[in-house]
DNA sequence: GCCTCACATACGCTTATGCAAATATATGAT
DNA sequence: ATCATATATTTGCATAAGCGTATGTGAGGC
């Protein structure tokens, strides 16, 4: 009951990924932990849907979810088997080259930032 | 109208590999071009199915095809994009560690040899 | 206890995907 | 022209995926 479900099953890791929603979720997750509200924020798309995608990754053993206090963070969890782990990360390095992608992590700079300067008017969840 | 679609298509190219079948045709032509009876042969998968798998892979713009009599041949044509043709090229190291992916490669020497050599007795069609 | 916030899940709908079986098309042989 | 071979496409159906809306759940604050 680890982070990772089956191994080997290639064809489910690239149906997680046939989703431009969820490349863009993993994107923000590259490398760091990342809350939902902040994918909501940055993606601009209904919580729920944010929600179900993050759902799907998570049963597809690609990211896991640690909860703290009411905010939920998500983060990659390198898969155990050597090739899915290799897909993965060439996956996301080819991601960085997109506009979008480079966009949207800006974004989460930004977010990240104005948040731990308490800048905002309405940075009323300091969970970092 | 040349041999591959739309370049930056990330979740169209998963999709395209998000399906076992399709995993074990683009293994088969990793550097080789292939006609579609070996296909049928190898997998022991029914004709049309092979073909609509093959016609999805045409149509994500990932292999070509090439008549020869009455025969078809696809290869596997490298995006012009680059981070599609490396993930391409990851997905395709990937496979080979896989034990059906190898016993399938394995089916297809076999099969040409026996093709070359005009041994077996349903080696009705030498289009080498 | 109750209320609110942050998030997850269920429902109803539409569209896409996969399959088997049947049919169509293209090529070469006669 | 006819026929057989090799491959492609269509049809009908079952299942899965995606979306928006509505509702459920867990954690804090009062």
């Amino acid at each position: 009951m680890g982070c990772c479900s089956e191994s080997k099953d290639m064809a489910g890791l690239f149906a997680a990924l046939a989703d431009t929603t969820r490349l863009r979720l993993l994107n923000l997750m590259a490398g760091r932990e990342v809350c939902v509200c902040h994918f909501v924020e940055i993606l601009g798309q209904s919580q729920p849907k944010i929600s179900r995608h993050l759902a799907y990754l998570r049963n597809a053993g690609i990211v896991s979810a640690r909860r703290e206090g009411k905010w939920m963070h998500y983060s990659i969890c390198t898969p155990a088997d050597a090739s899915r782990a290799s897909i993965l990360t060439s996956v996301l390095h080819s991601l960085s080259s997109d506009e979008q992608m480079r966009a949207d992590r800006a974004k989460l700079e930004r977010a990240c930032t104005v948040q731990l300067l308490g800048i905002s008017e309405d940075a009323h969840h300091i969970h970092a």
